[in-house]
RNA sequence: GCACCAGUAGCUUAGCUGGAUAAAGUAUUCGGCUACGAACCGAAAGACCGGGGGUUCGAAUCCCUCCUGGUGCACCA
C-alpha cells in the first residue's frame, strides 16, 4: 500500500533539501477533515531554513512536484500545509488488499523474532479473582497480537506454586483436612483451609514453626508433602483451566516458580564470583544504589534460602537459553514496579548477551479495587471471576430473550456476549489506570462496550445474507465510495496494521480496543446514512464490499483481543 | 520521609514523541424504526485539561513547584 506520509515527506524533502525521515515525523493527520488528508506544520522549518513559514510554505507549495495519483490537491492555511491525498487510490488498495490477505497483515516486523509473554500467574491454592483477570485478558490480548505480526510467541504462566504459604496450606490440611470434601470446589475449601491457619500461625508460634517445617520438607522432597502439593497444585490448575476454556486463555508452557527452584544456585554462584553478593542484615543482597535503587535485592535470605527474586532471576537465564528470546515481557499489577527494576538491573551482572537484558521488559497495569475496598483473598473481599462471567452471560441471555427470542443456541451467543463484555472492559482503557469494579457498569452493554462491536458485527453479516450476488473486487467502482461516511471507515481501515504495531511498541491493547470502537461507531453511522441494498448495482456492490471488508478487519481485531464473534446476536 | 504512577465534562475515559475550534461513551433532554437488526443513529446541554509558575510562534501534552489519590520502599509473591 502506499504509504501517504512517507510520499509527502519525500516531496517536502527534495523541495527544502532536507532529510525525509525527519520531516515524515512531523507530518500530522488533521482533526478538522476540512483540513485535508495530512498536513505539514511548517513553522518546525522555519528555524532551520531562517524564513518565515509563510515564506517557507509558499516555496515548497511551489517546487513541490505532485503526482496527482496520490496526492490531489495541496492547501497553505495558516502555517500549515494541507494534503489532500486521492481517495480512490487509498480505497482501491485497503479493498484490494482485504481481497488478497484476508488477514489484512503485510508487515514482515516480527518476523525471526521471539517474544516471550508472561501472563496470567495466578497462585495456586487461592481463588480466581476478577484482580488476575488484567493480567490474563492483557497478557492473552498481547500474546495475539505479537502472534499475527509474524513473531515468534512463547506465552508462558508462571504459577504461584511455591514458597511459605504451601508448608502453611500442608499444615493446615494436615490440621483441618479431614473437614472438607476437596473433590468438589477445590479451591475455595483450600482457600478456607488457608484463611484458617494463617490465623491460627498468627496466634501461635508453634504452628507457624510446623509450616516452615513442611515447607522445608517440601524442598527436600519429603514425600507426604510432596504428595499433598501436587494434590493441590493439581486441583487447582482444574479449576483455573475453567476459566481459562471460557476466556479463550492459552499457554505454551504452564511453569511455576518451583520448577525454577532447583536452578537457582547457578545464579547464586555467578553473583558470588562476580563479587557482587553482600551480606547485609543476615541477609546476601546485590546492592543497587549506584543504579539509583535505594533498596538492595535479596537474592538469599538470612536462613540461607532462596526468595522470589533469586527464581526470577534463574527464569531469566532459563529463558535466554531456551527461547533466545528478543523479548520478554512480564504483565503483573503495578504493585511490583520495584521488584523488576531489581531484578533487569541484577540480571546484567549474570553474563548474559546484552540482548537478552535488554529484551527484558515489565508491563504493569493498574489495581482493581472494589467500592469496599482494596480485594484480599485473605479477608474474603473479592469477587470471583467465575461468578461475574456468570453475571455477565446471564445479563446477555436476558438482553437476548428480550429483543431477539428465537435466536438458535441463545445460550452460546449469551457466553460469547458476557465474555466479550468482560474482556472488552478490561482491555478498553489504558492498563495503568486503576478500576473501581462496578457491576452495573459491566452489565451495561449500550456505548462503547464489547457487545457494541459484536452487534457492529452482526449487522455486516446480516446485510451479507440478504443479498444474493457477493461482488468480486474487480467489478467494484471505487468511485462510488467517495461519500464522507465511506472514507472515514476507508481510513480507518488503513490504520489497521499500524494500529497493531503501535500495540506492540507499547505494550498497549487498549489501542486496539479503541480502534475498534472507531470502526464500530464509523460503519454505524455509514449503515444509518447510507442504504446498502440499493437499486443502483455498482453503488449496492460498492457497498456490499465495503460492508464484507469493515465486517472482516471487526472480527479479526475482536479475536485479537480475544473477544469471540456472535454471527447474530 | 524517599521513589514511581495517576488527576481532562456529574460519572468512565481518549488525546500526552508540543500544533489548527480539547474528542467520545454514560447519565439528562429532544428527534429518528411501513430502509438492510433501535444492543443503533442524530442533536442539545455539559470542561479555568488539579492549582501556580516557566520554556515556546504555539502547552492538556515539556520543565519546576505545590495539592489530592494510589503504589512501593529488605528477608511474602
Amino acid at each position: 500500500m502506499v504509504n501517504f506520509k512517507e510520499e509527502i515527506a519525500k516531496e517536502i524533502a527534495n523541495s527544502v533539501n532536507l532529510n525525509w525521515t525527519d520531516l515524515e515525523t512531523y507530518i500530522e493527520i488533521p482533526k478538522n477533515l476540512d483540513n485535508g488528508d495530512y498536513s505539514f506544520p511548517v513553522f518546525k522549518l522555519a528555524k532551520e531554513l531562517k524564513k518565515a513559514p509563510q515564506i517557507i510554505a509558499n516555496e515548497i507549495k511551489q517546487t513541490i512536484k505532485i503526482n496527482e495519483d496520490i496526492i490531489k490537491k495541496v492547501d497553505i492555511v495558516g502555517g500549515y500545509l494541507n494534503f489532500y491525498i486521492n481517495k480512490d487510490i487509498i480505497t482501491k488498495q485497503v479493498l484490494e488488499t482485504i481481497e488478497n490477505n484476508p488477514k489484512f497483515i503485510n508487515s514482515q516486523i516480527g518476523k525471526g523474532k521471539t517474544v516471550l509473554v508472561e501472563y496470567s500467574s495466578p497462585n495456586i491454592a487461592k481463588p480466581f479473582h476478577i484482580g488476575h483477570l488484567k493480567t490474563t485478558v492483557i497478557g492473552g490480548a498481547l500474546y495475539n497480537i505479537y502472534k499475527a505480526l509474524g513473531y515468534n510467541t512463547v506465552g508462558i504462566n508462571y504459577l504461584g506454586d511455591y514458597g511459605t504459604q504451601f508448608g502453611k496450606l500442608i499444615e493446615g490440611y494436615k490440621l483441618f483436612g479431614n473437614e472438607y470434601d476437596l473433590t468438589e470446589d477445590a479451591i475455595d475449601k483450600l482457600a478456607d483451609i488457608y484463611m484458617r491457619i494463617n490465623n491460627l500461625c498468627k496466634e501461635d508460634e508453634s504452628v507457624l514453626n510446623n509450616a516452615r517445617e513442611n515447607f522445608k520438607l517440601l524442598e527436600q522432597g519429603d514425600e507426604y508433602c510432596v504428595k499433598l502439593w501436587k494434590e493441590f497444585k493439581e486441583l487447582s490448575l482444574k479449576e483455573f483451566q475453567k476459566i481459562y476454556d471460557l476466556l479463550g486463555s492459552k499457554f505454551d508452557f504452564i511453569t511455576g516458580e518451583a520448577f525454577f527452584a532447583t536452578k537457582t544456585e547457578e545464579v547464586v554462584d555467578i553473583l558470588k564470583s562476580k563479587g557482587k553478593l553482600v551480606k547485609s542484615e543476615g541477609a546476601m543482597v546485590v546492592d543497587l544504589a549506584d543504579k539509583g535503587i535505594d533498596t538492595p535485592c535479596i537474592i538469599l535470605k538470612s536462613d540461607g534460602s532462596t526468595i522470589y527474586a533469586t527464581r526470577d532471576l534463574a527464569s531469566i537465564l532459563y529463558r535466554a537459553r531456551t527461547y533466545n528470546y528478543d523479548k520478554s515481557i512480564y504483565i503483573t499489577s503495578y504493585e511490583q514496579n520495584l521488584h523488576f527494576k531489581q531484578i533487569f538491573e541484577v540480571a546484567k551482572l549474570l553474563g548474559l548477551d546484552e540482548k537478552y537484558t535488554d529484551g527484558l521488559e515489565h508491563v504493569p497495569y493498574g489495581f482493581v479495587r472494589l467500592p469496599t475496598g482494596k480485594m484480599s483473598t485473605r479477608l474474603g473481599n473479592f469477587v470471583k471471576v467465575e461468578t461475574l462471567l456468570n453475571d455477565t452471560i446471564e445479563q446477555a441471555y436476558k438482553i437476548i430473550e428480550e429483543k431477539n427470542p428465537d435466536l438458535e443456541d441463545k445460550q452460546e451467543v449469551a457466553k460469547k456476549v458476557g465474555i466479550g463484555a468482560v474482556i472488552f472492559n478490561d482491555l478498553a482503557t489504558s492498563r495503568i489506570k486503576d478500576e473501581i469494579f462496578d457491576i452495573n457498569e459491566m452489565l451495561n452493554f449500550q456505548g462503547e462496550t464489547g457487545p457494541y462491536i459484536q452487534y457492529t458485527y452482526v449487522r455486516t453479516k446480516s446485510v451479507i445474507e440478504k443479498v444474493d450476488a457477493i461482488p468480486k473486487f474487480k467489478d467494484i467502482k471505487i468511485e462510488k465510495l467517495n461519500d464522507e461516511y465511506s472514507q472515514k471507515i476507508i481510513k480507518l481501515l488503513y490504520n489497521f496494521e499500524n494500529t497493531l504495531i503501535q500495540v506492540t511498541e507499547k505494550n498497549e491493547p487498549s489501542i486496539l480496543a479503541r480502534f475498534l470502537i472507531d470502526l464500530s461507531k464509523a460503519y454505524s453511522s455509514f449503515y444509518n446514512e447510507n442504504k446498502i441494498i440499493v437499486e443502483d448495482e455498482e453503488i449496492r456492490n460498492a457497498r456490499i464490499y465495503l460492508t464484507i471488508a469493515v465486517g472482516k478487519i471487526l472480527k479479526q481485531g475482536a479475536e485479537l483481543l480475544g473477544i469471540q464473534m456472535p454471527n447474530k446476536m
